[in-house]
DNA sequence: CATGAATTGTTATATTATAACATTGTTTTT
DNA sequence: AAAAACAATGTTATAATATAACAATTCATG
């Protein structure tokens, strides 16, 4: 049984991000609610600043911001923040950027396939099944077990091939 | 249009790997010869630290091993030459691991799509167009064109596999 | 309000990577 | 062969990313 592809495309510069920022915030709390972990102020406040915008954002700008308007923090404080965001399924890495991203569907623990705009920078999000499935299969040949996805592919997104149609 | 798609398997453990590593050396220095380029002692040296076994290396432990033959070594040396390699399509990076690995099909250039064994820390490289094409097409629908891609497989290799199920 | 567990603070350090400029080596031109 | 031009490597310093280890604080709960 598939369940259906997930999809977080990326999105116009023009929508209300406000509203993206609250709902991840809504959803973060439902979670850790429900499974019993403490959604603090700090980890808000991490959150949020991953969700400053729909780009990866790096552990040391977090780590800047939380100085700016809370006195202390160390690295330390930032990893472990998101090492506990990451494991709630509610923030992503990339890998290839060593950046932070806001997961558009937590809740299902998934690794995400990420579309990255060399442009604008934005990811978009899918979750899969018939490339999950694909992946699988085609390691099954090769009598490999997969247990975990990197999926992380460059290029630009529809919103910038437009705008780089009609300047050019 | 597809070329067949391109699979190097984890080896046996029992494989020749000095097979391996004088085949890659060929083959960069053909390479090399081909571009115009210069396949240097150090760089040749560089390359065979990374083909030293099918997991990937770090770049500080070829910076150690450079040191204690060579005298001389800095960071740069290092990454300069593994720049060069991956430029030329010699070695990948796995960017889950920041680390590096030969590539088992210099020539045309590719991106790769890995397994890394969690037991044993091998690393098999695909290339298959199938899952290429397919994450074309996925990224498509979403207005995304693509222009590269990081896969990166966790999982468990056929031999750990095996080992496992007889020693459980 | 005492206690134990979870969270956060703090200091130090490890790991990965690049910038900038000096030197050496190689090829090409003369 | 000398000089010029370019490619490769050496060298020093530092940036960027991440973790270890232990101390202090906070918080749910009895």
């Amino acid at each position: 049984m598939h369940k259906n592809t997930v999809i977080r495309p990326v999105k116009a510069a023009s929508h209300r991000h406000q509203d993206c920022l609250d709902a991840a915030i809504v959803m973060a709390r439902r979670l850790c609610d429900a499974s019993g972990q403490r959604f603090t102020r700090l980890r808000q406040r991490v959150l949020e600043l991953v969700w400053r915008s729909h780009a990866p954002v790096k552990a040391y700008d977090i780590l800047e911001e939380l100085r700016d308007e809370h006195g202390a923090a160390a690295p330390p404080t930032v990893y472990r923040v998101l090492d506990f965001l990451r494991a709630q399924g509610l923030v992503h890495k990339i890998e290839s950027l060593n950046a932070y991203v806001g997961c558009g569907d937590p809740g299902a623990a998934h690794s995400g396939q990420f579309l990255i705009c060399r442009d604008c920078a934005r990811v978009a999000e899918m979750d899969d099944p018939e490339l999950r499935a694909l992946l699988r299969k085609k390691a099954a040949r090769l009598g490999f077990e997969v247990d975990g996805q990197i999926i992380e592919i460059n290029g630009r997104c529809h919103e910038c091939l437009q705008q780089k149609g009609e300047t050019q």
